[in-house]
DNA sequence: CGAGAGATTCTTGATATCGAGACTCTGTGA
DNA sequence: TCACAGAGTCTCGATATCAAGAATCTCTCG
């Protein structure tokens, strides 16, 4: 079966013989998926009344366990965006009562946002629906194929950020 | 060796025991490959004075060939934005002088986009730059390696379209 | 002990996107 | 032929992001 990779290297091809187009059929692909990926995780959370940004947010706070509290900083660092954009969102959240902003009581630059008990129910559920979501997604390849998948984006991952470093 | 991914699967574990966390270790590794994709496309184009979303649309209408006309529509499909951003993006195009529009002799509603040599200048030179980074960040990858990769996404990419359906 | 480098968070302004609806034009069916 | 459904494009308002810099506080080192 042709994807729509196929189609886009083929055209490529045909204009630009002289080029070597391999490396599209791997990252054009990680790119279009992700882009599919996002769509579906967005149909996912919208049960739940939660967007893809909030569940970011809301999950790394969940993941860090009781008492679910994490400094604007660490979240920054689990979300990889920027610190402005940090700002906005935990101050939207706190608005719809899923985080509370306190001061750090052993810094006094610092700030800790915790998870309230009705954000964490709207992460739990968020995270049921993805999951699911996650497993139809994936349920034309077997279990076999999942997992060698799986290793080969590690392997494509570790390789990213050594070369980055 | 253990990645992002890893943790991440093991911090939700240790919290959630209960659930099923298989399908993230494909899908988030391929939401996070796919950020990083866009940093380094980013990068490899700013040698060049473009920066992706010009880059999408430019790539479009070089592959199209002689003339490198497209419609708008045309234009919308090729890169999956809706009709607002592509209107913006033409205006902007046409501003840097990158793309002329101009009226469809056949279709009085319709508009046609087309590539200046300066813009066919512009995409030729951003796409060596690109499949020069793409190679690196596969460099880690055999080419056996990568042959698979591409066949399992190409598959994951063909089921996820045929479950939309 | 005090100065300055660094950490932490927030503010501001520029940018780019989407979604919904407006507008114009085409082409078909009665 | 003429209404009208639908295609194609654009406008507008709301939203979210980033980058750069300001403001505040900590802590090391001379």
């Amino acid at each position: 079966m042709r994807d729509e990779v196929d189609a886009l290297v083929a055209s490529w091809a045909r204009e630009r013989p002289d080029l070597d187009l391999s490396a599209m059929q791997v990252l054009s692909r990680v790119s279009r998926l992700a882009l599919h990926l996002d769509r579906a995780r967005k149909e996912a959370f919208s049960a739940h009344r939660v967007v893809a940004w909030e569940f970011d947010v809301l999950a790394a706070l969940r993941r860090a366990g009781p008492p679910y509290t994490l400094s604007p900083g660490s979240l920054i660092r689990e979300t990889m965006v920027t610190s402005g954009t940090m700002t906005n969102r935990v101050d939207r959240l706190v608005h719809r009562g899923l985080v509370t902003r306190s001061a750090d009581p052993s810094d006094r630059r610092g700030v800790l946002v915790t998870l309230t008990p009705e954000g964490r129910d709207a992460v739990d559920g968020a995270l049921g629906s993805l999951l699911d979501a996650e497993r139809r997604l994936l349920s034309g390849l077997s279990e076999d194929e999942q997992a060698q998948l799986a290793g080969l984006l590690r392997s494509l991952g570790l390789s990213f950020t050594d070369l980055a470093a």
